[in-house]
DNA sequence: CGGTAAGTTGAAAAATCTCAATCACGGTGG
DNA sequence: CCACCGTGATTGAGATTTTTCAACTTACCG
């Protein structure tokens, strides 16, 4: 996997915000943990982000075998999510982005399972997990969102078991645009033209394709007018033909 | 998919066991919700199973759309989790047996997302997810064993991800067989011979191939000595080298 | 004991991958 | 400022894997 910038094992020169922080003042409160809180709520649960923290372009946030501590909402740049067989066999699981959030799969273990690399340069908050449960003990409203967070994590990874085992390429790859599309429009971007973040190799590894696969996709859904890609820019050019490729079903998220 | 019994869109007959249940006598502790939980813990836990529920073979525990207001432990037999395409396609995402936990994924929306249906007689316990919420409040054990069952349901998921995104047909078989095989075993049956309780087509569902294709593929590693398989009895020859042909890593839980 | 669902096997078609050549772009150093 | 280098992207042609279609066998249930 040559795509990858190196390994870069030191402990990450991420620079740390040391202000305090406070979800109340966030703009993707509505996408984040505390989805749903009254604003009374908020102010009470002031120190849940102990810390902010900035990841370089290419580095990793954690990698798998590192202990786990935190989960990470991001707040800013898109990150890949993988996992790696002993044998080096790679699986990008996700690309995050802002609003999401980074780690739960580690709570089982007391590890992290999986790497999670900044696309470009990024920033996330640090939420101790200790913390977190404290928190939602007492707050019921935070333990549910808790709860659904974790869920709608279950609920995506299913959406991409369909779109592995049901789809052929150009509808995993027209599934995939609508997808990255939606999560753009639900962050206030815009969902018909946007920069893919990710290399065709990632994207291909995400949707179990060969990147010369995704390449050649990609031109005939450009020769078929319902995208228009150069590079790293893409625009949807027929958003219903777009859709009826992608088939009824699975958004992905 | 005609492989699949009558919907029986009635309300599900099964039976409920009336009398209360206690998970300090269940031989599934070890595996389930209440892992790792003090005895003294598990006597004040008494109220936390409302009651069990048996249903028949090719029955549903629950379907897509319907209300979520619980989460089921299963006691006994085999079940298949599905999701559905609003055009049709269909994705088996996984076979739970005795000690897995059903519904989690309906945390997120309050209706369920996907279909349980049972592959042979079976019996699961009922749990309020309210009830689970309250008590995992109240026990700190209780909390973090809920995260923890999450944590790797997602863990899981990312596993067959990976099997789906990267294996060939005969690594994707080798590595489902060597699964099961573990799975029994950590229940304390057979992990060298066992009966498939799904069928091919469902087999090949789940790990995105055509039932001919896992028929075949069977065919070879019987041929090459990997396996006996006669219908739906699987008994392992050669596990080291089954091992091989399912690559290091990825074991799929 | 018959009917139906499940499983096996073969041959041809289709999708995707592999290998290889070429092109485009961005950053760097002269 | 521009040539050069390396990574990423595109495209073609042939190989490979998997699917599709079809025939046939086997097992199971009533």
């Amino acid at each position: 996997m040559s795509a990858l910038p190196a390994p870069a094992s030191k402990a990450s020169p991420a620079a740390v915000t040391p202000h305090a922080v406070n979800c109340g003042d966030c703009g993707l409160r509505d996408l984040c943990l505390v989805e749903g809180l009254s604003t009374a709520d908020l102010d009470r649960l002031a120190g849940m982000v102990s810390t902010r923290r900035r990841i370089k372009r290419g580095e990793p946030l954690f990698r798998a075998g590192d202990r786990f501590d935190a989960v990470y909402p991001i707040r800013l740049g898109f990150f890949k999510t993988r996992v790696t067989a002993d044998d080096g066999r790679e699986q990008i699981t996700g690309f995050p982005m802002p609003g999401d959030i980074l780690g739960f799969e580690a709570i089982s273990s007391t590890h992290f399972q999986s790497d999670a690399i900044a696309l470009e340069d990024a920033e996330v908050c640090v939420v101790p997990f200790d913390r977190l449960e404290t928190l939602s003990r007492e707050f019921t409203a935070l333990q549910h969102q808790l709860h659904r967070v974790l869920s709608r994590e279950i609920v995506r990874d299913h959406g991409v078991m369909m779109l592995l085992g049901t789809m052929r390429a150009e509808q995993r790859l027209a599934t995939f645009v609508l997808n990255l599309s939606q999560r753009f429009a639900q962050r206030g971007f815009s969902s018909r033209e946007f920069i893919l973040r990710m290399t065709r190799e990632e994207i291909g590894n995400f949707l179990g394709l060969k990147l010369e696969t995704v390449s050649r996709t990609f031109s005939k859904m450009q020769d078929d007018g319902l995208i228009a890609v150069e590079q790293k820019r893409l625009r949807i050019e027929d958003l219903a033909r777009l859709r009826e490729v992608a088939g009824a079903g699975c958004s992905l998220e």
